[in-house]
DNA sequence: TAATAAAGCTAATGATTTTTAGCTTCATAA
DNA sequence: TTATGAAGCTAAAAATCATTAGCTTTATTA
């Protein structure tokens, strides 16, 4: 892995524990094994890092929510809709590398109006958009009662995002936190699915 | 109104607004309209001036959701909840206060382990917890079908808060937000009420 | 082999920021 | 009226931080 890239990497753990004002240089440096003047060999300032970082949660996202291929297969049926959903949240909550963007943009959310952006694509619009592709499907194949797609996905994702913010902040409380993400998936699929 | 409430209410905007890390006493002081050492006659120091800020948002939360006073009387129809419902979350939206103590929680809830716990009162428990008891009032007057209040509180709040963070970060979509939750709680209602 | 460029280092600069020291003013109370 | 304490100020200390300058090493390439 390039100097580049483990700074990059670095920046990022940082930022999302610290926030990035909350963040030195000196500190990114030491954690990559270099001193905080070799930084500029690669960036030209603090904020270039950022920017770079952000082009990353950019590409991630893209790479996550951005090709419809991310969605697989449709689901066919109920258990197989809890199932597939309860992997996916599991895999969100607990990828480091989703975490750490999660924390970051929560945090630098306010600093511009593209973070701002980024920060309403990755917490509403990806899985929203996700989920109204997949329940529209299932929809089409009568497994969920006519609705609205985009509502139901709302509706569904919604709880999600909240609750595994309140993971990210205290880990402490995981575990009932996913018994209350379960319940309610499964509550949800009672509600809007047929059968 | 005394200097150090002054200090206090400026220190909230300038936090909300730039954060803790990016928010300067010189800058807090120039709001008061009075020179940074003087902010030292009043608070030990600037985490001093944060802390006081957090007991203000432990008090407000109280005052705001502590006590079922606060729920006033139980809606009596459909429209009624409607409408109480969307008169509370536009007074949230909107109130200065609120919106100050909002945004500055989401970004400093990983600061501390108290910040983190006030976070998840106010993004969660609170507005949770009050409707908890209202669907469940409603429920024992058969407005609402049988069903879990709690899960049904998590349902109809979740995506309101969601919605109300981005219109903190991203006003300038506040009038599609808000169409969006007028249209998330009717819904919500057509699936969950009687008649 | 000689030249070059990439990537590291030390030392230091300059800017900013929090905090302290010590002085002044002014209202209040003895 | 005098003493006291609260609340402001200026000046400066002390610390931190991002960045620059200039040197060294090392690998690559002409």
């Amino acid at each position: 892995m390039s100097t580049k890239d483990r700074i990059l990497e670095e920046a990022l753990t940082l930022f999302a524990e610290n926030g990035y004002d909350g963040t030195g240089v000196e500190q990114i440096a030491e954690k990559v094994g270099i001193k905080a003047p070799s930084l500029y060999k690669h960036f030209k300032g603090k904020e270039d890092i950022m920017n770079a970082l952000i082009d990353t949660a950019e590409a991630y996202y893209e790479a996550s929510f951005g090709s419809p291929e991310n969605i697989g297969r449709l689901p066919g049926s109920k258990d197989d809709f809890i199932q597939s959903t309860l992997g996916r949240i599991t895999f969100t909550m607990h990828d480091p590398m989703i975490r750490k963007i999660r924390k970051f943009l929560v945090q630098e959310q306010f600093r511009s109006e593209r973070l701002a952006a980024i920060t309403t694509r990755h917490q509403l619009d990806g899985l929203q958009g996700m989920y109204t592709k997949i329940i529209g499907g299932m929809m089409n194949k009568g497994l969920f009662r006519e609705d609205d797609p985009a509502l139901l996905a709302t509706e569904v994702t919604a709880p999600v995002v909240l609750l595994i913010s309140k993971a990210d902040r205290q880990p402490q409380y995981e575990q009932e936190i996913m018994e209350s993400i379960e319940k309610h998936i499964r509550h949800f699929c009672d509600v809007y699915m047929r059968g």
